[in-house]
RNA sequence: GGGCCUGUAGCUCAGCUGGUUAGAGCACUGUGCUGAUAACGCAGGGGUCAGUGGUUCAAGUCCACUCAGGCCCA
């Protein structure tokens, strides 16, 4: 007979398919409709804050995995901090001006006039915050995102604005000249996403530049001979704006006559080479030095009656040239560097249609890419030039109109970095933060304690204008607190379009005059760097509103560079300190074999398509199970082992649900009356519970989810759950022994659904609904608190070895099968025998069943002759005898036992009891 | 080229302050069950710990270099 529908089987409304792309969707309404972030938030108002502070990402285009990992860990940490007790807030924000986003308008709409250029870019913005702003939702990421803080805001422009005013009133900020890429036909300077690399053909010179220091007088070697030093150049027309010559510290230089009375100084590695190109026989090495000697020494500019002085550099290579640099500060990045450093001027005599100005003997007038040619004529006339000979480089160009461009120092604004000791007290604040991992200190120390002033001027149309009014005849800058203060609220009123809008007349009181007496004004057109816009992102969200300094800030590691780094110069500029007390940062995306992910190589993986297919408790799974410190791989097969690892999970959660189907709390034993084999699951439960809150303490996550796996296969599937299959299928309802199992299996559960919340959000979701929630949503809830009473490590110890006893006899039980003697291991009995005190304690304890631990039929500590096999653990001490099961199959539980012969349901003494049971009930 | 960092089984990760034959889960192979069933159990194979050299009685664990890769800068 079959007796199927007399067991307690699993009963659970939660499928083994899990069908998330579906599932999801209703979940994220149901969230939506029900405000839960709001009512998470109200049942925490009273309590400790915790403030992620979210970094804006750049309106532009779809999320891509990297954006999507850093949301879903920002979701992670909140939603863990929140089931902590905390009040976590989480207010997304996005980064709206900008050059990215002015580029992609100019190439729709073509060059438009400012005010049309700013409306579309807005446009353009807007349109983007609400395609991420849905991407995010659908990972699951809970938030304010009804009202989230974009950098365009009129209200966030004005802070933007207010904050400038702030510096600028402390005396940070000056105006300097820089050089940038300059397009000589658009008149314009471009940013270098504006510029293309093309093939070019160009001149290249070596030319001499002769020591004026006497280096006779230093060794009698030189005595009488002319000494130059070689440098190589593909831009002659910047040989007018050349101010000194660089040499790197370590390279090794050698000066070598080359003829009675010349000697030349050029690199040692590269001297054969240059001898040969300069078609110099017997050319004699007369000394050797290192480059850092040579620092100091004065040169004659090879055509002008000035001083050109040697430096060092870093920058200087041997890849080409001489090993000696021509640096013209006002034409070169590296130059414009090492100028700064050696208090050089910025010497860039060019005008905006790339002519050389009046003031340049010989050239002024002269466009420079013509001037190039009298340049080297006049080098030959003097003698200077050693070599002259065509080369094909890359040479950027102007996106636009696809000309050469060249580097020309501009009026720029800085932000002074030793005014006010700012560089010295933001290194003070970078040791006060906590930063994970460790390495991040490191990385922004040496960043901020080696960057240049902070250039935060911008020749661009999207952006916050550096609103300030320049007075034409005397250049000053008109800083009168009321003006400032009106145009404040102005933008504060209007955005910050209103400095492009309206005339000086209307920022300026009537008859204003400046102090040289002149009333003519121009405004300053320049914007602000968005670096700028989005440090001051503290100062717009939490400062004064939510709660200042963040408890943390959590990007990518090139942050360090960007935000962390703007933000904390910002901060200590303005309030003094740091906008956050830790930083935590993430590594990048890439693919199988640790390459970053890009188009050009064919591997980019986007966060849609996996969403789609496998949903997004998939992609949250996998942000948990990296370890994200590092790079975080992503391919086909990790997402195919974590699907494996999801149903793992959701598997034994609907067991456990299925086998709590009819219980309720009213049913749950005491824990002292529970069985030893549940007390000792709780032990486990508190031991992985400590686990958990020690992996979410550090942000350790991807201990989370190796801890939960393990346990949910280790200590649930294969052990605990496994030996009580068969008191939950076929003991009575009421038994004290099921009841037992189920109280604990109702922890068990709770634990499990609570502390994967944060990270399987949906899926913990869809099972807390199941198991007779007691709050609105699981998100709501707090995680499981340790409770003493459930530890036990005597328990836990002692288990450990019934488990190991247990891996003997399942050994054993494998050879049996393995010659066939048994299929089902209730087929088998078990005997057992130990010299072992520890092991034979166990073996003769009334308080466990060992049969019902290895799931056969009997279990005799004795021995047997004639036993099927016969199985010695060396280890244990301990003897395993397996034989066919004495008795009949009960057709119930499918036990053996010599009970069910006897009995006319050819049933065992248990079942019969237990349908008794279920008979008197109907 | 410089700064910061990484490299343990096919995949994701453990391996504390250097100390027994390097661990786990997944995957793979074999197998049992068919009352968690597109599930569950059991058993098994698989690693010269990126490479080379060094320190040490002893190195995956410390040092140097090389190779591969990532972020930032040049």
């Amino acid at each position: 007979m079959d007796y199927k529908n007399t067991l307690n089987l699993p009963e659970t409304a939660f499928p083994m398919k899990a069908n998330l792309p579906i599932k999801e969707l209703e979940i994220l309404k149901f969230w939506e409709d029900k405000d839960i972030y709001n009512k998470i938030l109200e049942s925490r108002k009273n309590s400790n804050m915790f403030v992620l502070h979210d970094g804006p990402p750049y309106a532009n285009g779809h999320i891509h995995m990297g954006t999507a990992l850093n949301k879903i860990l920002k979701d992670m940490v909140i939603k863990s901090k929140t089931m902590m007790g905390y009040s976590s807030p989480y207010v997304p924000g996005w980064d709206c001006h900008g050059l990215p986003i002015e580029h992609n308008v100019e190439k729709e709409y073509g060059v438009m006039d400012k005010a049309k250029t700013r409306k579309a870019c807005r446009d353009y913005a807007t349109k983007f915050i609400d395609i991420q702003k849905q991407e995010f939702k659908r990972l699951g990421v809970l938030g304010q995102w009804d009202k989230p803080y974009l950098t365009m805001s009129y209200d966030y422009e004005a802070t933007i604005y207010k904050e400038f005013l702030e510096f600028l009133n402390n005396g940070y900020v000056y105006e300097s000249k820089k050089p940038v890429h300059w397009c000589m036909s658009c008149k314009t300077s471009l940013a270098l996403a504006e510029i293309e690399y093309e093939e070019d053909k160009s001149i290249s010179i070596y030319v001499k530049f002769d020591f004026i220091s006497d280096l006779g007088s230093e060794d009698k070697k030189f005595l009488g001979k002319a000494v130059s030093a070689v440098i190589w150049t593909t831009t002659p027309w910047t040989l007018p704006a050349n101010l000194a010559v660089a040499v790197g510290p370590d390279i090794d230089y050698v000066f070598v006559q080359v003829k009675e009375r010349e000697v030349l100084l050029v690199a040692k590695e590269l001297c054969d080479k240059l001898m040969e190109k300069f078609e110099i026989k017997d050319a004699q090495i007369i000394k050797e030095t290192k480059g850092k000697d040579l620092e100091g020494y004065e040169l004659a500019h090879p055509f002008y009656d000035r001083i050109s002085k040697m430096i060092l550099s870093e920058y200087v290579n041997l890849e080409v040239g001489t090993g000696l640099v021509h640096t013209a500060p006002g034409h070169g990045e590296e130059d414009y560097e090492v100028g700064l450093k050696y208090n050089l001027s910025i010497y860039s005599p060019v005008d905006e249609d790339g002519r050389f100005t009046q003031d340049v003997q010989y050239f002024a007038g002269e466009h420079v890419f013509k001037a190039n040619e009298k340049i080297i004529e006049l080098l030959k006339k003097n003698g200077m030039l050693l070599k002259e000979e065509e080369i094909v480089h890359s040479y950027p160009h102007c996106w636009r109109c696809k000309k050469p461009v060249i580097f020309k120092a501009t009026k720029q604004w800085f932000i002074s970095l030793e005014k006010n000791d700012l560089r010295s007290k933001a290194l003070e604040e970078i040791k006060k933060v906590q930063w994970i991992p460790k390495s991040g200190q490191n990385r922004i120390y040496a960043m901020v304690e080696n960057r240049p002033d902070w250039c935060i001027s911008r020749q661009r149309a999207w952006g916050v204008p550096i609103a300030l009014f320049r007075c034409k005849k005397c250049g000053r800058i008109v800083k009168d607190k009321e003006i400032l203060d009106f145009t404040a609220k102005s933008i504060e009123q209007f955005g910050a379009d209103v400095w492009f809008e309206k005339d000086n007349v209307y920022f300026l009181p009537k008859d204003y005059k400046c102090e040289c007496g002149s009333q003519d004004f121009e405004k300053v057109e320049d914007i602000l760097d968005v670096w700028f816009d989005s440090g001051v992102s503290h100062k717009a969200v939490l400062y004064n509103k939510i709660k200042w300094p963040a408890d943390m800030y959590l990007e990518g590691s090139d942050q360090h560079r960007g935000w962390f780094h703007s933000s904390l110069l910002e901060s200590v500029g303005t309030l003094g300190k740091a906008p956050y007390k830790s930083v935590l940062t993430h590594g990048f995306v890439v693919d199988a074999k640790g390459r970053k992910m890009s188009k050009s190589l064919g591997n980019v993986i986007a966060p849609q398509s996996i969403i789609e297919k496998y949903g997004a408790d998939i992609l949250r799974l996998w942000a948990c199970a990296t370890d994200y410190r590092e790079d975080i791989k992503l391919s086909n097969e990790i997402m195919t082992r974590l699907i494996e690892g999801y149903r793992k999970i959701r598997n034994t959660i609907r067991f456990l649900l299925g086998n709590l189907s009819d219980f309720y709390k009213e049913r749950s034993l005491k824990y002292e009356d529970l069985e030893e084999i549940d007390k000792w699951i709780l032990a486990e439960l508190e031991n992985l519970k400590e686990k958990l809150f020690k992996a979410y303490e550090n942000y350790e996550f991807h201990l989370i989810y190796q801890n939960v796996t393990n346990f949910c296969i280790n200590t649930l599937s294969s052990f605990y759950l496994d030996i009580l299959k068969d008191t939950l299928y076929c003991d009575s309802l009421n038994s004290k022994k099921r009841l037992s199992a189920q109280t604990a299996m109702k922890e068990v559960l709770d634990v499990l659904i609570k502390f994967l919340a944060p990270i399987l959000s949906f899926t913990a979701e869809e099972a807390y609904q199941l198991n007779k929630p007691e709050k609105e949503s699981v998100h709501m809830e707090y995680f499981v608190p340790t409770i003493d009473k459930y530890k036990n490590e005597p328990l836990r110890e002692k288990w450990s070895l019934i488990s190991k006893i247990r891996l003997s006899v399942l050994k054993a039980l494998e050879l049996a099968r393995e010659q066939k003697y048994i299929g089902n291991s209730l087929e088998a009995d078990v005997y057992l025998n130990s010299n072992n005190s520890l092991v034979k304690s166990i073996l003769f304890d009334e308080r466990i069943n060992l049969a019902d631990i290895f799931i056969v039929s009997h279990v005799f500590c004795k021995s047997i002759d004639n036993a099927l096999v016969d199985y010695t653990d060396e280890t244990l001490g301990l003897i395993v005898k397996v034989t066919k099961a004495i008795g009949e199959k009960c057709d119930r539980c499918w036990k053996f036992d010599e009970s069910v012969s006897k009995n006319e349901n050819h049933l065992c003494k248990r079942c019969q009891e237990v349908i008794n049971e279920q008979r008197l009930k109907f």
